[in-house]
DNA sequence: GGGTTTATGGTCAAATTGACAATTACTAAC
DNA sequence: GTTAGTAATTGTCAATTTGACCATAAACCC
């Protein structure tokens, strides 16, 4: 906090969201096409610029408004970092200020609605081609996802993508979507029930679909799991070596 | 990425660091004596404005650079989270982009070179006071100290608080310094040891004080650990609910 | 009823942890 | 040089947790 702002042109600010839910067996993200230059017609992640008088999460839960029609209280959001390359915006000096939201696979109300066509696109079909989104979004989205991906492990925010009351299987989906990896119903079962405060089991039972009728839970207040379920057994990445930077952007011995 | 800046005054934007180290037996960061007003004389992190064509990186970078003297290369820098209240800084619309630090404890270049006083002070200090720092500082300290504490579980940061080779007690050290925390030298001892790559034999040893000589590691290129180190055996927090908002201040259910 | 499906409970060996005792390898004092 | 003192390491052991996988329960369909 010293000096004085040695800009050209003043800097603008803007959040981009990556709201991701789990639908059709996976991780989906929200993106829409742009309907202005730069990058006219591409994909990118929904945001705007920040207002005058709003602070940073409020500029998110309208943005998430404007995108879904949702409000975002009863929803999870959370800060995910900030890029500020110089030239990530050919537009000028704009810091994008990353959020990930996280829902349940709910019908959106503004679907169609706005004037930018916004639908649901598969996380994995746009981390495999960097040049799938705008700006640095992809980036961005692969910066989110990994941080989605971390904190299912030791927080109970998978539920953040289940409805207020589910079942153990619809966690376990979400687990897996997220982590595309499969789990043992049985063992998964056995350790979030293990964990006091995780769940809370309603009492009431589901009768949907073939097979025994499951019990709903809902999300406890416990936040922190302890011990973590673990990603990756002993499967891939064992011990995982930052070649790319990690989800919150570390750097290391300068580069 | 839409509408257009709908600022009155222009924004701009900061970098502030939480420059954390290990001294005498406990966390440390430094702290910087405002020269000049808002909050003249106050303790503040040290920090300065993003220029025209820099990264935020780059600037946390450099930032370091003129705080410490130290060369940001080989020291663990890291990017917590953005700030952006629009009343946390009364001479306008100013986001600050907060950035951790971490370093071994080494005498500073510049100490005492530069014209605000640069000095270290126990973070428990700090911290238990919500005034002792100037603007939203203990906020963004709060947030770093988490992230820091939090980090040490699963990787292998620790090793960025001591010089290149180390002792496993150096190691547990920082560990019990930054978690506050008493650790089982043999019990921990056991533990960084079996992961492989987290450390590495340099076959040296330590002469220095008294007991048995140290064997001397160097950090191992596993930056994760798996499982992790845990906090908190079962001691406070064993589910820790999250009502003050995260590291990464995640923000639930709207507020 | 018999077969299918999914939920949930149980078993068992392997891995990990926490507590703590034992041993090793130095330094300092006598 | 022998004896303490100190800290690093190694070892032991019971308790907990995990992963693999079998078994049972409770619904559905025909």
């Amino acid at each position: 906090m010293a000096g004085t702002p040695g800009e050209v042109a003043p800097p603008s600010v803007a959040v981009d969201l990556s709201i991701l839910t789990v639908r059709e067996q996976g991780l989906q993200v929200l993106v829409v096409e742009r309907g202005t230059p730069p990058y006219l017609g591409a994909c990118a992640l929904p945001g705007g610029f920040v207002e005058a008088a709003e602070d940073l999460d409020q500029a998110a839960r309208r943005e998430l408004l404007e995108e879904t029609g949702l409000d975002a209280a009863g929803l999870h959001i959370e800060q995910v970092g900030t890029y500020g390359d110089p030239r990530r915006d050919p537009r000028g000096r704009v810091f994008s200020v990353s959020y990930m939201a996280l829902m349940p696979d709910l019908p959106m109300p503004t679907a169609g609605g706005d004037a930018r066509a916004a639908r649901w696109t598969p996380v994995a079909d746009l981390l495999a081609d960097p040049e799938s989104l705008a700006f640095d979004h992809h980036m961005l989205l692969t910066d989110a996802v990994e941080r989605a991906r971390g904190k299912l492990e030791y927080t109970n925010l998978g539920a953040a993508f289940c409805p207020p009351y589910f079942t153990i299987a619809e966690l376990r989906q979400v687990y897996e979507a997220v982590w595309g990896t499969v789990l043992d119903p049985a063992n998964f079962h056995r350790k979030v029930t293990g964990v006091t405060g995780f769940l809370i089991p309603t009492g009431e039972k589901t009768q949907r679909g073939s097979g025994r009728p499951a019990a709903l839970y809902r999300r406890g207040r416990a936040t922190i799991l302890h011990p973590a379920i673990l990603r990756n057994p002993h499967g891939t990445t064992p011990l995982a070596c930052n070649d790319h930077d990690s989800p919150e952007r570390a750097s290391d011995t300068g580069n």
